[in-house]
DNA sequence: GTAGATTAAAAAATCGATTATTCTGTCTAA
DNA sequence: TTAGACAGAATAATCGATTTTTTAATCTAC
């Protein structure tokens, strides 16, 4: 009676895709990169027919390039792009955190200390970097995900991969990775005193200091 | 030495993904539908990969659905999703207004005239629907372009083709669609003064009586 | 009757090969 | 010496066929 109910999806073309987009974002492929599919087959060992349909669905997504008759080539980074996106980044997260906090239930809660409590293990535990990525990334969708909007939601994830493909140019700096865990936990106790705007202000003063870590490592070149 | 530089990409690829785009958008699928492949093979006249890659590529922009083995189909059109794109829509288009005007120039300024001129001349000509259509975008995406964003222009655009969904769920509705009309070159003025926030507040308006446009006709069932 | 199994038909996803385009290095003519 | 033309190699895009999975219909046991 209980179907199997496979999570991760089987087909070739949705499990490449969740390939590619984690190698994207963090940064296993340089910026201007051009992708040679025959070498990503290979590597990923995958038929042409899902590489390419997984190819244009992260092109759509705006984590590659898609050129006329010349293939796929990973986007260039650029300061300019990387204030645009911690700006908006801001004005949006700024905007579904308040909404979140307005409307988030009880189960929320829960779920937002049961995130963060995570995040701090495996951070203390030093496991390995992309375990803590992706706590990291459940942690920041879980203190928006009541906020009501779908569109909304998804545009913060979509700019979050791509501050992330800044984030991640170099490695961890753990003075301020230290200042910005615990923010993360000042953010669930504002999250839940319904102190939304000290929880907004406090947000707008996150992502400006991951801005900053990012801005540096860009800036250290890559 | 002056190359073709072919506006529109011969990629089979590419040009089925603008048909089956603007199919979406103008309401030529029912919502929900379940998109038979090999039928849009014969109707749009494509092989079967160039078809899938922009299907792919749909599905990732938010226009298609894509169910774990079962194909792609049409999304559901829904009163709480479009509450969503237009709040949503009010926000991002708000704040960008507000940008290109503080930062749009000369060449901004002629462009806009030039783009609401081409507006109403398409409307008086009564212009067939679809081209109506394309200047009205284009109008739209003039006003903000300048914002300096580009990812905010990108999810605009996004909520744009969303919100044309329900808009064009029904026939045109001549008398508020003058009211609209004239509501555009206001704008166009407001924007030529600089005055960012009554633009603002045009702009809010002019996207609270498209919405109850949308919703009238989404409520006429479809 | 009805729940569950079985199987035939339909459709989706993928593969291997072909075709079309771009890139690269070499050559020629001014 | 160098701009342009050309040929061959490399790569991208597409096609046709195959494999896999889902759907629908029928059957069987209770």
């Amino acid at each position: 009676m209980n179907k199997p109910m496979q999570l991760s999806s089987t087909k070739a073309s949705s499990s490449i895709y969740d390939l590619l987009r984690r190698d994207l974002v963090g940064g296993r492929f340089k910026a201007g990169e051009k992708l040679a599919i025959n070498t990503l087959k290979e590597q990923y060992q995958v038929g042409l027919s899902p590489l390419r349909e997984a190819l244009n669905k992260l092109a759509a997504y705006g984590l590659l390039i898609q050129e006329n008759q010349r293939g796929f080539r990973v986007p260039k980074l650029s300061r300019e792009e990387l204030d645009d996106i911690a700006r908006l980044r801001t004005e949006l997260e700024g905007m579904a955190l308040e909404r979140a906090i307005a409307h988030g239930d009880a189960v929320w809660e829960a779920d937002l200390l049961a995130a963060a409590h995570r995040l701090k293990r495996a951070d203390i535990t030093l496991d390995k970097g992309e375990e803590w990525e992706r706590l990291h990334t459940q942690f920041h969708r879980t203190l928006v995900a009541p906020c009501g909007s779908v569109w909304l939601l998804r545009f913060i994830e979509q700019l979050h991969d791509q501050f992330d493909r800044y984030r991640r140019l170099g490695p961890k700096m753990p003075t301020i990775r230290q200042e910005l865990d615990e923010q993360h936990h000042e953010l669930v106790e504002l999250a839940l005193q319904r102190d939304a705007t000290a929880a907004r202000a406090l947000m707008d003063d996150h992502i400006h200091k991951s801005y900053e870590v990012a801005l540096a490592r860009y800036q250290q070149h890559a």
